[in-house]
DNA sequence: GAATTATTTAGACTATATCTAACATGATAT
DNA sequence: ATATCATGTTAGATATAGTCTAAATAATTC
């Protein structure tokens, strides 16, 4: 991943680059696997540099208000995080609260009528199950 | 809303029908605003039967577990819930956090190709932006 | 390089939810 | 009816997730 690029995006938002909001990025770009900020915060402190807990909540909160990251509320559990790259759509385990990217498509938006003055920004499709590792396991029970 | 009708339905799931799980039960089908458990705890006790705090809370997690109730997460939120009435969608606002339902509507699901062995449940539509009481006062900053 | 602004920090604090273990209640069998 | 047993309830302790504060530091602008 290009560090430059990842200055540029932060710069373009109005985000100074720090050390430490680029290691929350870097580390979101490259582990697509949805960390929660309790992952990302000891992944950036297992190198250098180090940032505080207060930090990482911080740049993970600009980070979502810039929309260059996307914020999972899983029901029950901690919410995950992942950079907004390609556009996707999100499955979550009902047994284990992995989330998991599913291919995009588009979804028909709802009738004008039925949103009335809302204003709508997005349109997100989360899907519910078991994930490939728990569906066996509780098939047998 | 019919007392019975309750009753049937939580004992068809293989729960109890107790003062505390029907009074909980009974303010999310009354209540269709997706009160907090803090707000159902509070609800529930101002009139008898009192109920403690994890009681309200294994409550809402059996009714969760049963299928009768429906637990929205929100970001940065205590969770929300709701009957599950007539099926709909959710619309939250990225303001002041409010859950309102958006009529709903058949979404196609994904290909089963990009599932793999997933095993799907649900699919559940969620919309974001910003709610009728919040759209003026954002466009005004 | 002085002034200004944004960012970081440790640790206290708040909010939300779960756990524990004793007790109560409702269902079933005798 | 009464004993038995599983289910449900309770208060309070504990855990987990996230926010706040005020002081220190780093980046940017003049």
């Amino acid at each position: 991943m290009d560090p430059e690029a990842i200055r540029r995006s932060l710069e373009g938002r109005g985000l100074r680059c720090t050390a430490q909001r680029y290691a929350v990025m870097a580390f979101l770009m490259e582990h697509t696997g949805h960390p929660t900020a309790a992952e990302i915060f000891e992944a950036v402190n297992r190198a250098d540099p180090r940032s505080s807990r207060a930090t990482t909540y911080n740049n993970l909160r600009d980070l979502v208000q810039a929309g260059l990251v996307r914020e999972v509320a899983v029901e029950g559990r901690a919410a995950r995080f992942d950079a907004k790259g390609m556009r996707h759509h999100h499955f979550i385990c009902d047994r284990c609260g992995k989330v998991e990217d599913v291919e995009w498509y588009d979804v028909p938006r709802p009738a004008s009528g039925s949103l009335g003055k809302r204003i709508l920004r997005e349109c997100e499709l989360i899907f519910r199950g078991l994930c490939s590792k728990c569906a066996p396991r509780q098939a047998s029970r």
